[in-house]
DNA sequence: AAAAAACGGGG
DNA sequence: GTGTACGTTTTTT
């Protein structure tokens, strides 16, 4: 099945984990693993004994293992234990004891630990060993003998649902304590239908008595198509909470998950986001916010850039009139389904980028729409320790994080535009500047040493220095990285069919992007490889190469008339 | 000057 | 939920 979504629940106090895929025949799957325990690593200041006093604190499953931090052999004890939710008890408790120097790997969510240590990507397709013990035209359960394995496999194609709500809002910003939802539109590659109280001559409206029995209606049609992917804009913040809120009030059950649970509020520190079990919902507002720079993100400015094309525009603050008119009416059903349609044309657009980042960084797609660009390059990385048998550093402590935020990088090399119109203008940019200094350099936390007797490559400036041999872990996987994007360029160069170029095209571009991001996370407060030299040697690599090749240019008779990080422009005499 | 609150998107 | 994850601007103290 391709791999949609995982969670885990707990059976008779056993942590189960739950797979939500779907079949070759598009059926749900639901695979269920017990198997798999959580752990966490102590860094002995001397294994026997540390050894000896966990087990005195009456830790069973112990495991003396070889690792590396950051490049350094050391020897970890890997703690095992019954269920995740011990964790944050006992880490506490093993922190403090007298031969732990320091606790690893004790904030790695269950699921996401599962994903990694079994080598599995969501938006990938994974072979199940184990038994149906449940099956239905719905839905069905396997349980597994054993962790599935991944499979090579093609791009999957993925139904699309795109939803919006509109409320009844005569006093400004609509209150969900009163003001109730007037209709709910949804968009998808078959229909176009708005569920309303209210209806009109548009054929795509569906008339409901009450506004409890479009919240039923909603609720239905989402458990009956049980699309993939479930897509709103601000959904997260407004669409769903509002929701939520009017289904409480009018005692309606929301229980649209594959399971039958409800959908889920999550708090992530200041935001909220909202879960459905095995639908995936995206909300493409902070996507867009990571996608493309703009001064301001709302539906109708995103969809403009996205497509050059304006959409009906009602004033937000008159909606009800509309509603109230019968003679207006019609123009608020029209502009609620082209808010829907333009959300699901932006879904189109992009997911493919967020789906092929999904599976390189291996978290699911509700993570990876939700994640910084530094998250999701640090998930990637931890993923990558674990195959190289790397220790992933903590996270970064309040009072760390504090002296961090105080640290300031020097950037790129600017020199100010010369005024005027410019003739005979030559341009130069380097390609891939950053990521190539981070490799030839080989730039990374754990290369950089103060050892005078190491071979080193010295950062220009503050004199930074990074061992030649061997490999940084880094430099490597961004090494990986750039070759894996050459070769698919080369297989997009030698495709014929269009669709399989463009999607290569998506996979090059996902590729580019994290190779591009990793400069920037050495200098990101809350990144746990974070590495303040290594980011300051980039730079000043950077500036230096620029320097040098304007100079050399100017040799040539070019003269620079505007300078900036990676290139330049020049204008010269005809000779 | 420092601390706290608001803001983004949505109707 | 192996919880409590933004970054910046404006207002208040």
């Amino acid at each position: 099945m391709i791999l949609l979504d995982i969670d885990y629940v707990t059976v008779e106090d056993v942590p189960v984990i739950r797979l939500f895929g779907r079949g070759e025949d598009k059926r749900p799957r639901i695979a269920l693993d017990r198997s798999f325990k959580p752990y966490i690593y102590a860094i002995p200041s001397d294994a026997d004994s540390c050894l000896e006093e966990l087990e005195e604190a009456g830790f069973k499953e112990l495991e003396v293992v070889e690792r590396k931090d950051l490049g350094r052999p050391v020897d970890a004890i890997k703690i095992i234990l019954d269920h995740p939710r011990e964790v944050p008890r006992i880490r506490e408790k093993i922190r403090n004891l007298e031969h732990v120097q320091e606790i690893r790997e004790h904030d790695i969510p269950f699921y996401r630990r599962y994903l990694i240590d079994n080598g599995l990507f969501p938006m990938s397709k994974i072979e199940l060993k184990g038994h149906s013990i449940e099956s239905s035209q719905d839905i069905e359960v396997v349980e597994l003998d054993e962790p599935p394995r991944t499979v090579k496999s093609k791009f999957p194609e993925l139904e699309i649902l795109a939803f919006d709500i509109e409320v009844y809002n005569p006093h400004g910003m609509p209150n969900p304590e009163e003001d109730e939802i007037i209709m709910i539109s949804l968009y998808d590659s078959e229909r176009k239908r708005i569920i309303s109280t209210k209806g009109g001559h548009l054929n795509f409206v569906e008339l409901v008595e009450d506004e409890k029995a479009i919240l039923e209606r909603f609720a239905e049609i989402i458990k009956d198509s049980k699309p993939d992917l479930l897509v709103g804009y601000n959904s997260d913040n407004f669409d769903f909470p509002y929701i939520r809120k009017r289904a409480d009030i009018l005692g309606v059950k929301l229980n649209i998950g594959w399971d039958g649970s409800t959908i889920k509020s999550l708090r992530r520190g200041f935001a909220t986001a909202t879960a459905i079990k095995g639908t995936i919902h995206v909300d493409l507002y902070p996507v867009m916010r990571r996608y493309i720079n703009l001064d301001t993100y709302t539906l109708e400015r995103v969809y403009f850039e996205l497509f050059g094309e304006k959409k009906v525009e009602l004033p937000g603050d008159q909606l009800w009139e509309y509603w109230d008119d019968k003679t207006l009416r019609d123009q608020l059903f029209k502009y609620s389904l082209e808010d829907v349609m333009a959300t699901y044309r932006i879904a189109e657009k992009i997911l493919p980028l967020n789906m092929e980042i999904t599976r390189i960084v291996g978290q699911p797609l509700f993570d990876i729409s939700r994640m910084a660009t530094g998250q999701q390059v640090e998930w990637f990385l931890i993923r990558k320790a674990f195959e190289y048998g790397e220790l992933v550093p903590n996270k970064p402590s309040p009072s760390e994080l504090q002296r961090r935020r105080t640290q300031k990088v020097v950037g790129g090399y600017v020199k100010e535009p010369e005024k005027g119109l410019h003739e005979n203008i030559v341009q130069f940019d380097f390609r891939s500047l950053y990521p190539s200094i981070i490799i030839s350099k080989n730039i990374s936390p754990d290369t950089l040493t103060e050892d005078p007797e190491e071979d080193c490559y010295v950062a220009p400036e503050a004199g930074y220095r990074f061992k030649k041999k061997p490999r940084g872990f880094v430099p490597s996987i961004i090494g990986q990285i750039l070759d894996e994007r050459m070769k698919i360029k080369n297989l997009m160069k030698a495709a014929e069919d269009p669709m399989e170029k463009r999607i290569l095209d998506v996979q090059q571009e996902a590729l580019k992007r994290l190779a591009n991001t990793m400069y920037g996370v050495y200098g990101y407060t809350r990144f746990r490889w974070y590495c303040l030299e290594c980011a300051e040697a980039i730079t000043a690599w950077g500036r230096d190469y620029i320097k040098k090749t304007i100079k050399e240019a100017e040799k040539f008779g070019f003269h620079t008339v505007y300078a900036d990080t990676d290139g330049f422009y020049a204008t010269y005499q005809k000779k």
